[in-house]
DNA sequence: ATGAAAGCGCTAACAT
DNA sequence: ATGTTAGCGCTTTCAT
């Protein structure tokens, strides 16, 4: 189609951003009222709030937060940054973070660092970059830099997942290694003869592990075989390391540790193609409780973390923190709990 | 500890926030030079440069986007709404999607809108406020509200999981229907006699069901059994569908086409329990070929849809168009695929 | 109850 | 290669 210079098609006409000041004048009030009557309509007769509803409907005028941001330094944005997205335990806990922060007029900024821990710091600083409110961070291990970047923020930070006694700011979560000696001592209790570990490439499903064999050789020596993948966990990966142990490690029963209940599920299944009896031959000890693994066949014996209280609790303690100026309970321990089910 | 009005301690005092002011007065330049090192080094002379960053250094600098974006009216932000954060279809793409994004030079505002599609508008309305680049939705089923807004908006559109002739701007998804059909002819041709549907409570999950019993009953007149719940799905409702069709609907063995591979894997572990035969006493086709679906006993028959392709595609196309200005290819059909196995 | 003025920290012309 | 001048669209005083 022809058109001629300067012309501009409708298609292509980038459509007039509307702001306080047009409402206003189609109002007949100035912006800062049509400001106020957004943040506190208290302020503004009735006639004038009605008369700036009706020009926000007509024109379909959204508030530009950006400026917002600029002039109020308050952004109303959390930046969160969690190691996946696609990880059941992580998506729970950003899941009611997120809808606590959201019915108190926050959104969340997102994004994955990946098992790579340097690469958090580049993200970081994205993220600071935005003026976010407050920062959610999983873990309680970042680089030096990371920690001086968020407090040079000065705003609010909560870390996640795992507990600690000395936090950048505030922190919710639990004692990894404490579940590695909770679940050695139950395999103890149980009698079983043999043990060993499946894990996954994330430090902290090494540190829960780690401390499952020195638990449990402290209650009594013997090896334990040890898989350790450096990926993510899946199904696939926990069948593998079953076959691995039995073939290539001399494993020939007795309890496995896995540092998640995917690599569980993935035994269990291993076992069954197998023939072999869960738990007589094989028991199988998992971590996370998550969806269906009181469901399987025998249901999975597991270590169950509340993620979506965590979520709840930092998402608690980040609201008081902006309501109160400082924080009751900046340490939040949540526990755990090994569930005794039929597989070990 | 007493202390004098007006007077601060050291940790109260929010800590002076660096600008470019600052920088470029340390570096003995102006402000301008600082953002034009930042954006294009090119212009800045070496020792220039060197100042510059020596000063950023020194002063923990970290450029406010939210200035930046004001004046340049681009965020590089990109907004994305998803049904939920927690189901491994959408974050998975998401995954996909943020990574490519993020290689750009684009963050990621995430938000969930739940199985209500009311909730969509107010979230819409939210995340527009922060004047975002660009804006994804999943699925092509939006109020006219919504279309209204985010095409008052201006900014490019990606509509994902979801295939459309008439999306709002770009889409690339697959025809849900279609997958409905494919799983009821691959049954016709297997021959099963009796059929039955369990389905999960999202839009279009009930489409890909009610398109598998159009098709069935076109092929071969007879009643098909169907399991709806308004819930998301789980494991275990995937066994409780499987003992409510058995228990409840007189349904004796047959074919079951669940909305999701995780009811087909509850139904798996309902039939292991009760001691039936999968395929021969119950045949399972599932919808996903989600993490371990290959790996489950038997492996599931299930229908594979390439969530992260369509992650990347959404990213393809929405940088090419923020390069050429406009798309070439703005719909995006990627198709499925019936992956048959062992347990139909 | 409403308005005028200043300014948040940048980028985008336009100089030089 | 660097600086000057204007805004971007709001919120925040301070007036009236």
């Amino acid at each position: 189609m022809a058109r001629m210079k300067g012309e501009q098609t409708t298609t292509e006409r980038k459509p007039q951003r509307v702001t306080m000041e047009t409402v206003g004048k189609i109002a007949g009030v100035s912006q800062v009222t049509v400001s106020r009557a957004l943040s506190d309509p208290s302020k503004v007769s009735a006639k004038t709030l009605a008369r700036i509803q009706d020009a926000i409907e007509a024109t379909g005028f959204v508030p530009n937060g950006v400026a917002g941001a600029l002039a109020s330094n308050k952004s109303k944005l959390i930046t969160a940054l969690v190691p996946s997205l696609t990880n059941i335990v992580y998506s729970s806990m950003i899941q009611s973070f997120g809808r606590r922060m959201r019915d108190a007029g926050y959104q969340l900024l997102l994004s994955e660092t990946g098992l790579d821990p340097r690469e958090e710091d580049a993200t970081i600083a994205a993220h600071l970059s935005r003026r976010p409110d407050a920062i959610l961070l999983t873990g309680v291990h970042h680089s030096a830099q990371a920690r001086r970047m968020v407090l040079a923020a000065g705003i609010p930070v909560v870390e996640i997942w795992e507990y600690s006694d000395t936090p950048i700011d505030m922190c919710v979560g639990f004692r990894h290694a404490d579940t590695g000696h909770a679940a050695a001592e139950f395999a103890h209790r149980k009698g079983y003869a043999r043990a060993a570990t499946i894990s996954a490439g994330d430090e902290r499903a090494r540190r829960r592990k780690a401390a499952f064999v020195d638990r449990l050789q402290a209650l009594r020596p013997g090896a334990v075989p040890q898989i350790d993948f450096d990926t993510h966990a899946t199904l696939a990966r926990g069948r593998e390391g079953l076959s691995q142990l039995l073939d290539g490690h001399g494993f020939d029963g007795g309890v496995i540790f896995c540092s998640s209940d995917i690599l569980a599920n993935g035994v269990l299944v291993e076992a069954q193609a197998r023939g072999l009896r869960v738990p007589q031959d094989i028991a199988v000890i998992g971590f996370g409780d998550q969806d269906g693994a009181a469901h399987l066949e025998p249901p999975l014996t597991t270590i169950r973390v509340d993620r979506e209280a965590f979520g709840r609790a930092a998402a608690d303690i980040l609201l008081d923190r902006f309501k109160t100026g400082e924080a009751a309970v900046p340490k939040v321990d949540l526990g755990f709990e090994l569930i005794a089910r039929g597989s070990a």
